[in-house]
DNA sequence: GCGGTTCATGACAAACGCGTAATCCCCTTG
DNA sequence: CAAGGGGATTACGCGTTTGTCATGAACCGC
């Protein structure tokens, strides 16, 4: 994790600094606002932490600042001021925690791993699905068994997508008709035993353990091998 | 926001839960583990704000089993003990924040709001694109304009994706035999020109304000009417 | 206003993806 | 072991998508 410390207090700095240095963290630090947002705005942090008070330009300035041209790294503030109408001031101005002077530096570390923690991985819909070796990258429409590539075609790709929305279990012709193929009566037809055919030529190639499995009388399952 | 308050006294979860309602959130209310976990599991919620000693089961368990299970849903931590300890366990245990009682309702909704402000809008790769009243869902692989649904092909899908990324730019015919088609070299074919030709009669039907836009001599622009 | 160039579009042809059907295979059960 | 049934696979036809071509319209410089 990158880290930027933007802090006056010579002593506080270096004691910050080298403690998230010791918990494996890069630091960049800055001793007053100025030179703070100018980091800030040319590298790129995976957390700020920044004093309340500061020469030039104000800690919460700071952070509006760069809430206000779309920036959304997280940002910890520090301070002396620990009223809680201070607090909340600094919350409502974009940060993302507040922590009173004199703080711990196991619960400065803590609290920094808290708000670093959910950068990327949001809960928001999945953007690639994995199972053993297999993966599917659904923005791109790609999928990739170990690392060899597979041609997948449309209906195929939903196919196996839904197969692995559903990795483990069982999932009859009847989920399938109605996930897949959007029919919600029976077709008489055996267009998933064809499709699952296909998919199986290229999903499991021979030499490699299978993962589309039949249960007999049921329907199919992907499962880890 | 939806949120989820766990907390076994009576007087503190009708406070918090009366105060967020206020604030404007929907709240859901579990007065001990066992129906906390399981509302935790089966709803979906934007935050959950769970008391530290509860019965059944210990709200530093539920947010551990939930982080086990792969949710990321954020989790405010609300306790009576207020050692650096404690405070720092919480946030280990997978929290997101830690609020020692008694606190002021102000700070917790603050604080709440810290933890669910960038809940959804991740940096992470773009799962949709806008241009105007132009929507693509490139999950879903469907596109509107306005309210009405369009019907793309494959290829004008990408063709519109591709537009849509350069939106407010000039796209040349080469940037566009490159990136939608692939060619590496100049193909002496019209393929654009009669895409762009689709595209249009779908994306900017008579009576909209076109978003296609035509660059003589240089190539296409989709630009805000 | 004229000629040349650039772009737009409708008709056409080839290729491809999709689903059906027929055949083959293998497991199960008596 | 034989018969029945469920599943696998291959071959084929239809419809759609994709790209080419030719013609017509719009634009620009002179």
């Amino acid at each position: 994790m990158k880290l930027l410390v933007i802090e006056d207090d010579e002593a506080t700095r270096a004691y910050v600094a080298k403690g998230l240095r010791e918990s494996g963290h890069v630091v960049d630090v800055a001793p007053d606002g100025r030179e703070g947002l100018f980091l800030a705005t040319t590298e790129t942090y995976d957390a700020l932490i920044v004093d309340r008070m500061l020469p030039h330009v104000d800690g919460l300035k700071i952070i509006a600042t760069l809430r206000a041209t779309g920036s959304r790294t997280p940002a910890l503030i520090l301070s002396a001021l620990g009223e809680v109408d201070d607090r909340v001031r600094g919350l409502r101005a974009g940060g993302d925690d507040y922590l009173v002077k004199p703080f711990a530096f196991s619960e400065l570390a803590a609290r920094v791993d808290a708000i670093t923690r959910r950068g990327q991985p949001t809960d928001g819909p999945a953007t690639s699905l994995t199972v053993a070796d297999l993966r599917l990258d659904l923005l791109a429409r790609t999928a990739q068994r170990g690392d060899a590539a597979l041609d997948l075609k449309a209906q195929e790709f939903r196919l196996l997508e839904f197969l692995m929305r559903h990795a483990g279990q069982v999932v009859t012709r009847t989920m399938l008709l109605e996930g897949v193929w959007d029919y919600h009566f029976d077709p008489q037809t055996n267009v998933i035993d064809v499709y699952i055919s296909r998919l199986r030529a290229k999903v499991d190639p021979p030499g490699s353990p299978p993962l589309i499995h039949t249960v007999r009388g049921a329907g199919y399952a992907l499962r880890e091998p």
